[in-house]
DNA sequence: TAAAAGGTTTACCGATCGGTACTCTATTAG
DNA sequence: CTAATAGAGTACCGATCGGTAAACCTTTTA
């Protein structure tokens, strides 16, 4: 029961702050909508910053939980989850809150490369392409690696494209190359 | 003479919001870097916003006219130059002020689609992709606004891992997709 | 020569920023 | 029963936010 405050300030915050932005929330705002008093705030982070990267943390688990969750619901074998991964990037782009890549935006309101906030975005782009990197690897595939580094391409600019694109279907497009990827990756053939 | 103050502003306010972001800038801090009087900047401008909104339009056509103009020149052709266009990337990523896409972080920083900010953003994106679409019709390519499509997807994922990647060359990794893309399209083969 | 016009400087506005101090209340553990 | 703890509520802090007003200077134009 100890934790639960905190964990309920975290998920809250999360969301406001993928809705609305970083730095265009304030801490008042915060203390509206999540009906968490200031001072409650203040006792479990030190600072709005400390907050932001426990967000981060938050957000970074449920969307790699949920991507890599859903590619293997999709797909039995690795070689066609790596495929499937597109499909799931569809349907995120298609749900009725999706609002981009909140890493993104981390890491554009906080450039500076050694702020934390900023770490934690780009840790979270690295941590995907590992986990990319392996399943590539536990496919068999040729070049796994190098292969994965592409379909994190195909990745971050399908988000890029849902984002800031004018309608299309960007995971598709890129499903389309993946395939072809994957394809050529293909050993005995 | 008349218009080179509000051009020198524009220039000027253009390079303080890409290295230092929209939100984080104040119009004192562009007062100080700048050099031109807060009533100076107010006269041209009547808000904040406005002058992002310039610094936007001006960006977006020194960029678009980089990029096209270095593809130019490093292929003659219309087919080499979709390809010589990650090759411009690639050199745009190493310049030592490479801080990432000013679009995109225009896109996260104000996210309603109905503010000017962002229309603006989302209208680079959308030239872009048009230019391309008409040298891959001009280079007699297969289906060409779909090609257009993954090489937009492409750079945009290029242009996400230069900035929250851990080094790696992803206008290269870029490069090698596009190649076989554009191979794939080219008609009799 | 006079008078606009464009620019700077200084001071200021109310609002909001992140963060703190203090009081009060309700729950819970010894 | 009591003491400790967690949280809500309120009020406040100095700093900064975007933006305005007024006085002054300088250059161009009529």
């Amino acid at each position: 029961m100890r934790q639960t405050k905190r964990e309920e300030l975290v998920e809250k915050a999360t969301a406001i702050f993928y809705r609305n932005g970083f730095q265009a929330t304030g801490m008042d705002r915060l203390v509206t909508e999540t009906g968490i008093s200031k001072t409650s705030i203040y006792k479990h982070f030190k600072t709005k910053d400390d907050l932001i990267v426990a967000a981060l943390k938050s957000r970074d688990a449920f969307l790699r939980g949920w991507l890599f969750g859903r590619m293997a619901q999709l797909a039995s074998t690795p070689r066609e989850q790596l495929i499937a991964m597109f499909d799931a990037l569809h349907e995120w782009f298609n749900e009725p809150d999706f609002h981009g890549c909140m890493f993104a935006k981390a890491s554009s309101e906080y450039q500076d490369p050694e702020h934390p906030i900023n770490r934690e975005a780009t840790d979270h782009v690295a941590r995907i392409s590992a986990q990319l990197a392996e399943i590539a690897e536990e496919a068999g595939l040729n070049q796994p690696t190098e292969l994965a580094r592409q379909l994190a391409l195909l990745k971050e600019g399908a988000v890029v494209l849902a984002t800031m694109g004018r309608g299309g279907t960007p995971a598709l497009d890129a499903k389309a190359v993946a395939i072809k990827l994957v394809d050529e990756a293909t050993p005995d053939k």
